[in-house]
DNA sequence: TTGTACGCGTTATCAA
DNA sequence: TTGATAACGCGTACAA
């Protein structure tokens, strides 16, 4: 053992743990998978587990996916895995996927869409059983190219497509609508909304809460899109803004926009609750830092959830619900703070 | 197509492609993986390439796998996904890895050593061809058992055990002396130290680097440890240190720590910088956040580069260094602006 | 209760 | 230049 250089020694099969208990192999497939059909003398059972102990065995994986014809491993894209909000979900699906046995192979994206398509082609080669796409740019195209191939896949935090695909998504609107009702019961009649890039659906949602909610109570909301769902995007959004007579209170479609927005507040010389009330949404550890008002969002249980769904899915289980909406809180904090906002009414 | 209900219709494979074009199943193979050695007809690999496309046909990589010994998957075990440090590690291990054809197996340890141990052996059954592991706290068994079974792996932030593993890491004990410098040139003769876990080469190293350079400028360095890298840890840590007469100046040995001291201090009615210098280590966006005096580590580039060592590894390639350091530097921000400290000394 | 035979989809090797 | 064969490691009808 250990004769070969560069080469780890082999890992012993199926057929040396079946010489070692001087049996067949398929006894030995047998005597190591709890089958209920499974009936064999348990002296012959003892004999090849004690075989497999002695010589480390461990089934190939790769050759048990290639005869089962699935692999227990699901692919998961995501945009931006630095992105605190994405990795809550990732942890999550990470986490239910391997209670239940799968293994997860993640993508970054970093929100292109030919890498999208790349990944997805370099995961269905590889012949994993579903994916998870929290992507939010996605081409439709790909979308379409699994829903036609029947390939299983899940959305995550990003709206569907077709009707019938399996979703995970928060309640965008009515989040939005409730940062939009907290604002105006502190007094606020002129709202900004750094809305995210229109072409997702998540920030169309968003955006679509605010005018509703604004609309609903009368008063006026700016509405400037930012390209990406990034601080410096928000910053560049909300330096628009604060150029003639700057609203009272903003509301960014995510955290990063909102920290975006409070770096643009304090160039501009706003102070923050005191000259501009300001929201986010996700409830990253960012807004715990930042003291931002913003809309919390379980992020793990919407991970686990969608991978749950899949694995449903693809084990032939019963699906409750194909699209299941989350709820969101609001969560205040003193960048709202009402003890200003009152000086501000009166 | 179509006619089965559940399950999606059937992949084509090779043997579907050689009758499409009147070929042998060898020959499609041949055509397919421009391999220097393959010579064949124009005419021929024309047929097949058309037919396959006609097909829509994908290699398994199952199957080759099984053929060629070797998965193109790398493993990866990480302590936590949703710690911005790491999820820049893995972003850049993702990265590269992507690059040269791997794909990445991401497992979330929780630091837990049985969590590791399971995690590994999942990845070794699936036979990756070699693991990442950032995980702090790895019992030694688990790396030792690696080593013996020659399995290729990489120590990613992670000291290493044995003197031939392959590393990288950041030069821990350069850069909290540098920290320390930095507090002392200010003036700060009272230092606190929030260590990391003992247990970690990183913390041992980083509080190391503490004793050292107190050592030399002759100044008293108090050390707290704490029991995990989080936040809460830092603030019950810090905690202690404020019961009597504080310290002018805070260590944390990351920035998760630094600023559980923050919180402490806060309570404690100790101003940053004012009463507090404070700083923190890893250069995290929380730690911009915060304005926080910390140290800068290229995170993506250290990721990357562990595993690029891991690949060139398993394919035989020449190493140049097999214990990286990287150099990382001093940032300084607001938590230990130099005019407060210059109050301080007067 | 256990052994035999075969197939999962590829590719390396040898023969033609 | 292409075809035939075998093997990678496992699981499962079917036979014994």
């Amino acid at each position: 053992m250990g004769q070969d250089g560069r080469h780890r020694r082999a890992r012993s099969t199926i057929t040396d743990v079946a010489k070692a208990a001087r049996v067949h192999p398929s006894t030995v497939s047998r005597a190591l998978s709890a089958q209920p059909g499974h009936i064999l003398r348990p002296e012959t059972r003892a004999r090849v587990v004690a075989a497999a102990d002695r010589l480390g065995y461990r089934p190939s994986a790769l050759a048990r996916s290639l005869r089962l014809r699935r692999t227990l491993t699901l692919g998961m894209l995501v945009p931006d895995i630095a992105n605190t909000f994405l990795a809550g979900i990732i942890k999550g699906a990470e986490e239910a996927a391997h209670e239940r046995g799968y293994a997860l192979v993640l993508c970054n994206t970093g929100d292109l869409p030919e890498r999208e398509a790349t990944y997805i082609r370099v995961l269905r080669e590889r012949e994993v059983d579903g994916v998870l796409v929290a992507s939010t740019r996605m081409a439709d195209a790909t979308v379409d190219g699994m829903r036609a191939d029947r390939f299983p896949f899940v959305l995550v935090n990003r709206g569907a497509g077709g009707t019938d695909d399996l979703v995970v998504t928060v309640d965008n609107i009515a989040a939005a609508a409730a940062v939009v009702d907290h604002l105006v019961s502190l007094g606020h009649t002129r709202i900004a909304h750094v809305a995210g890039p229109r072409s997702t659906t998540t920030g169309a949602e968003r955006a679509a809460g605010v005018v509703a909610a604004a609309r609903r109570h009368g008063v006026h909301a700016e509405i400037v899109e930012a390209e990406t769902w990034s601080e410096a995007e928000g910053y560049r959004a909300a330096s628009q803004l604060f150029r003639g007579e700057p609203p009272t209170a903003a509301f960014g479609a995510n955290d990063l926009l909102a920290l975006g927005v409070l770096r643009a507040a304090r160039e501009a010389g706003l102070a923050v609750p005191a000259d501009l009330a300001l929201a986010g949404f996700n409830d990253t550890p960012e807004a715990v830092l930042a003291d931002l008002t913003t809309i919390h969002v379980a992020q793990e249980e919407m991970g686990a959830h969608a991978a749950r769904l899949l694995i449903a899915r693809l084990e032939g289980e019963p699906i409750a619900e194909r699209n299941v909406v989350l709820a969101a809180a609001l969560v205040v904090r003193g960048s709202t703070a009402a003890g200003i906002v009152r000086r501000r009414i009166a």
